[in-house]
DNA sequence: CTAGGGTTAG
């Protein structure tokens, strides 16, 4: 008794090796107790030392399912191992020992670990064998691996077999909700527990339904989920406060943010991270650069997303030698590895700034093969700085990797037709052709009274068109009176007959924005979300709106956000 | 016979 506490209270390997070599001396290690006891300590976190568990476990004559179980649990925390965890299942299947529930999840859990359909549906199949169908945190486990591998169907039919379900069980069903793409059913079901007396929700499932609202812009329903953490208490839990600070951001409100922020007293570098992510979204690019300064006045060490956040708070604000020397202090001070995501944000940085071939060169530099993204990247920049030369070279790249997409042709198609190069626009719009290249429309979308309306380019499917359609119409003849000129930029992919002046006006966005003015009284702010890049036009369209009508309207783009107001963009002249 | 397993925010 006293030697497994003596396991358990070791708090370094090499006291764990010293102890080993004891109990070896005394034989204590072949009593199957105490040998589980240490192998727990040694196998798993946080002083996991495979190679060396893995030995002592392979010595051991007559190994138990426990002890298989911790093996198999040990292999699945790291992709690389995982692989390795369910042979073990398979070995122990084999064995003749008796596996047990818990044999099957941490066997299921190597399977999600390594995305491997077919081997977490042999696991399926054995649970089923040996009746396992009424452990509920073994069918949570599964319900997670399907959701993760994309399966929602059987996740979702994993659920409804479940004879009790608990919280956690719910809270799996939402994140496979949230990762399928139905993320208004995620919210709907938040509803759901909210109102059962069964199973309410608790900090888990606010943070998933406050993910949800980030990710559709839902500020109401934002603020629904916020006043229910309030009621029941939930404000004190950290990750709650977190994912508070994300939604705000996420959703262009930066002060509700930075209010959560303030309040929360405990912060740790999540709850740093997420307000530095949001200023730099949100256009404050120097206040990142001084909430990252603060925190490490404040004793917090930043993580690899701190700085993820902070590079990009220095592009959006064009801010190239404070990210510069940010990116050379991160692995030099901090001993942070630049990833695909650091090195995306200083190509950005210098292609916006126009230094295209420094990005070039510094993609070429790069420890890292660069990934269809990165080109993209720099791709954009080129548009902004109507770069052909660069342009045709990155798209060169972009087909090589066979990754080209409907998008990186119309960015190329864009710097042909600002270079007024119209042969080649007609080439490469040939060219798309040829190809077969499809376009999906691009999607806005606005919430109204928790309702999130979806718009498509010259859309036609919403039950309020007409209305919309001839809202617009009066913006277009208002904002012309103001000395709006549409911007003929070559951005829309599906060419419609009656020319491109004409489809310009039907930009998703300006629809969402239509129905916005439409459907809300005078001083609301509109709030809407963009799939892709806003364009030239629209953003002029909208700075010249805020004017005229009076109005905010903040429009989150797929990589930031745009702040209007009395005919300005809070990203001036970097869109 | 013991113990040991599930969701989660940047």
């Amino acid at each position: 008794m006293t030697i497994i506490s003596l396991i358990k209270s070791c708090k370094h390997k090499s006291h764990l090796f010293q102890l080993h070599s004891f109990l070896l001396r005394s034989s204590h290690l072949y009593n199957p107790t105490i040998f589980l006891a240490f192998l727990s300590r040694l196998a798993l976190p946080p002083l996991r030392d495979l190679s060396y568990s893995g030995r002592i476990f392979s010595e051991f004559p007559d190994p138990n399912v426990s002890l298989y179980n911790t093996m198999i649990r040990a292999h699945s925390f790291s992709r690389d191992s995982a692989r390795k965890g369910f042979h073990l299942y398979q070995e122990l299947v084999s064995s003749g020992i008796s596996s047990n529930a818990l044999s099957a999840s941490v066997a299921v859990k190597c399977c999600t670990k390594i995305k491997s359909l077919c081997n977490g549906m042999q696991v399926h199949a054995r649970i089923w064998k040996d009746g396992f169908l009424s452990d509920g945190l073994l069918l949570t486990t599964l319900m997670d691996f399907y959701s993760y591998l994309e399966k929602g169907d059987d996740a979702y039919k994993v659920f409804d077999e479940m004879s009790e379900r608990d919280v956690v069980a719910w809270n799996v069903l939402i994140t496979c909700y949230t990762r399928n793409g139905r993320t208004r059913d995620a919210l709907a079901l938040f509803d759901k527990m909210t109102n059962s007396d069964t199973c309410r929700p608790d900090d888990v499932t606010c943070l998933l339904a406050l993910q949800a609202c980030g990710s559709l812009n839902s500020l109401e329903w934002g603020e629904k989920v916020h006043n229910y953490i309030l009621e029941q208490g939930l404000i004190n839990a950290r990750n709650v406060c977190n994912s508070l600070i994300a939604m705000y951001s996420r959703c262009g409100c930066v002060e509700k943010a930075f209010e959560v922020f303030k309040q929360l007293v405990d912060r740790d570098v999540i709850s740093w991270t997420s307000m530095i992510s949001g200023l730099a979204s949100n256009g404050y690019g120097r206040d990142a650069i001084e909430a990252f300064k603060q925190m490490q006045r404040e004793g917090i060490s930043p993580g690899d997303q701190t700085f993820t956040g902070l590079l990009s708070a220095c592009s959006h604000s064009g801010l190239v030698d404070e990210g510069r020397m940010f990116f050379q202090a991160m692995s030099r001070d901090f001993g942070i590895t630049p990833n695909v995501h650091h090195y995306g944000c200083m190509v950005d940085l210098l292609g916006r700034a126009g230094l295209l071939h420094e990005a070039y060169e510094f993609i070429r530099s790069m420890r890292i093969k660069p990934d269809a993204a990165m080109w993209r990247t720099l791709l954009g920049g080129c548009r902004i700085h109507g770069n052909v030369v660069l342009g045709e070279r990155v798209v060169e790249h972009l087909v090589e990797l066979k990754a080209q997409e409907a998008g990186d042709y119309i960015l190329l198609l864009n710097i042909y037709s600002l270079s007024g190069n119209s042969e080649k626009v007609m080439e490469v719009r040939k060219m798309m052709k040829d190809k077969g290249i499809q376009t999906t429309p691009a999607s806005s979308t606005i919430e109204l009274k928790g309702k999130v309306h979806e718009f498509l380019a010259n859309d036609v499917s919403h039950p309020m068109k007409k209305e919309v359609y001839e809202m617009l119409a009066e913006i277009n003849q208002q904002l012309r009176i103001a000395g709006y000129v549409a911007e003929i930029t070559a951005e829309l992919p599906n060419t419609l007959p009656k020319g491109k002046a004409y489809a310009l006006s039907y930009h998703s966005e300006k629809l969402a924005i239509a129905f916005g003015i439409l459907s809300t009284p005078p001083g609301t702010t509109i709030r809407v979300a963009k799939d892709l890049r806003i364009c030239a036009d629209c953003h002029n369209f909208s700075k010249i709106l805020s004017a005229v009508y009076n109005r905010k309207l903040v429009i989150r783009d797929r990589s930031r956000f745009h702040h209007f107001q009395d005919g300005r963009c809070s990203c001036n002249d970097y869109w």
